[in-house]
RNA sequence: GCGAUCGUAGCUCAGUUGGUUAGAGCGCCGGUUUGUGGUACCGGAGGUCGCGGGUUCAAACCCCGUCGAUCGCCCCA
């Protein structure tokens, strides 16, 4: 008919979710890259993981009440009527995994992995809906020094990320569980009887997650924090030691932390060590890297004690601080100024990539501007091909007098056929 | 989930107290210069002003809603 055909609007990308390109891919790439090279370094063994889960897996292992599961997670029923959950964090699907695989006969097991999780949240810079971690976990050890090593690999994943001067370590101990539990209940009994002095959002706290109004911003509630019961006073004879072990094994490794008595974990599996690398350059989104040891995840999936630590970081948020590391430079760039030379300027073209140099084709588009576009890529070799009154003519420059391959592309050059 | 700011070309942004056909720079495409040269000049394509309503003779501009982004809160890596 008449009737103008109603042009299909094209869809929007989910909220939250992101279009990585450019830069930002490259150093997000820079970010992974860098992961595996230094896990290799300190063994840690390469695990695929399913990126959706049986919603209990998380629901039991997080706990019911933490904002995480009640709140923030993608979960929806298959055709089957089984509630299924989008994997909004790494461990307990590593846990689930560890239990049903019998991976109990590697243990100790140090594992990482890296990929997409899912919360819904409200998006910002640095927190996206469908974000992506580096996740590292050791698994069947409960000495510290299986924390030592964890932590001195995630710092020495932030020395070779080049960032690690804007990043403190802030280290604290929850103690174990019984140690946790009595000051907890301390916790609770002093925040109850300031209860309406602190702040709405901390009174609730006091409720679902108590151990949470210790990192509260709200002035209201720093007095009340300042005043509020030490760990320190609650640690057995057992958890000091082990503390003490881990500190004096980071001082062994060069590893610098300050302590953060104030520092808790948002999920309840956490025992013992918790930290984060903290920088300021990411406004409130400012921790870059997390974990803690995490003793009594298995048994809430219904496995046996099994110890175990690990972290995750945000590869967005490195990726941020690393802006402009990863991009690789263009050696050669080949102009063919005329269309009579694009086959040899091809030919060219593949020879120079099979010897391993990287290489751009500048061989469409107006030849005469084919020359421009190819020095506007930056390469540190310029190679251009033209047809001058009906003569085969080339030339090779050197732009960037450092370049280490030079002498080795000019004989490449020299030497075709 | 709450509060605030913002949304104009592929990108960065102008656009007066509402007033003809919505602009610039960069980028892209083409042409001319140059002819071992990242030059200069000319031209071109590209926008339902996020989307939907409303007020008005008239809306990019004012009002409401909605979607999205950003910054806090919350949460967390």
């Amino acid at each position: 008919m008449s009737k103008v055909k109603t042009p299909a609007k094209t869809p929007q990308a989910i909220r939250g979710t992101q279009d990585i390109f450019g830069p930002d891919a490259e150093a997000f790439a820079f970010v992974v890259e860098t992961f595996e090279r230094v896990r290799k370094l300190y063994r840690f063994r390469r695990v695929e993981m399913p990126v959706f889960e049986k919603t209990e897996v998380f629901a039991r292992s997080l706990g019911e009440t933490t904002d995480v599961v009640s709140k923030e997670m993608y979960s929806f029923d298959d055709r089957g009527g089984e509630s299924l959950t989008l994997r909004p964090e790494f461990t307990a699907g590593i846990a689930r995994a560890f239990l049903t695989n019998g991976w109990k006969q590697h243990a100790p097991l140090k594992v990482a992995t890296h990929g997409p999780l899912f919360r819904y949240e409200r998006p910002q810079k640095g927190r996206y809906r469908q974000f992506h971690q580096l996740d590292a976990e050791v698994i069947g050890a409960g000495e510290p020094q299986a924390d030592v090593e964890l932590l001195a690999m995630a710092d020495q994943l932030l020395h070779e990320l080049s960032i690690a001067d804007g990043v403190t370590l802030q280290l604290n101990t929850l103690g174990d569980g019984t140690s946790r539990e009595a000051w907890r209940a301390a916790l609770v009994e002093h925040f109850a009887s300031v209860r309406d002095d602190l702040s709405e959002d901390s009174q609730e706290r006091l409720e679902k997650n108590p151990l949470r109004i210790l990192d509260s911003k709200d002035r209201r509630d720093q007095a009340h924090v300042a005043s509020a019961p030490k760990i320190d006073d609650f640690l057995s004879g057992e958890a000091q030691d082990f503390f003490g072990a881990v500190t004096s094994g980071l001082d062994a490794a060069g590893v610098v932390w300050t302590r953060n008595d104030a520092l808790v974990r948002g999920l309840d599996y956490y025992r013992h060590t918790a930290f984060e690398f903290v920088t300021d350059r990411l406004g409130a989104q400012g921790t870059v890297l997390g974990g803690g040891r995490y003793d009594g995840l298995m048994e809430s999936l219904g496995g046996p004690a099994t110890p175990a630590v690990g972290w995750a970081a945000g590869i967005e948020r490195l990726a941020m601080l690393c802006e402009g590391r990863g991009a690789e430079s263009l050696e050669i760039a080949i102009a063919a100024e005329s269309n009579d030379r694009n086959a040899d300027a091809a030919a060219l073209t593949n020879l120079f990539r099979r010897e391993g140099f990287c290489v751009e084709l500048f061989a469409s588009g107006s030849p005469r501007k084919r020359y421009d576009k190819a020095r506007k890529a930056e390469p540190a070799i310029m190679i251009s091909l033209d047809m001058r009154d009906g003569e085969a003519t080339h030339g090779l420059s050197v732009l960037n007098e450092g370049y280490a391959r030079a002498k080795k592309a000019q004989e490449i050059f020299d030497n075709r056929k």
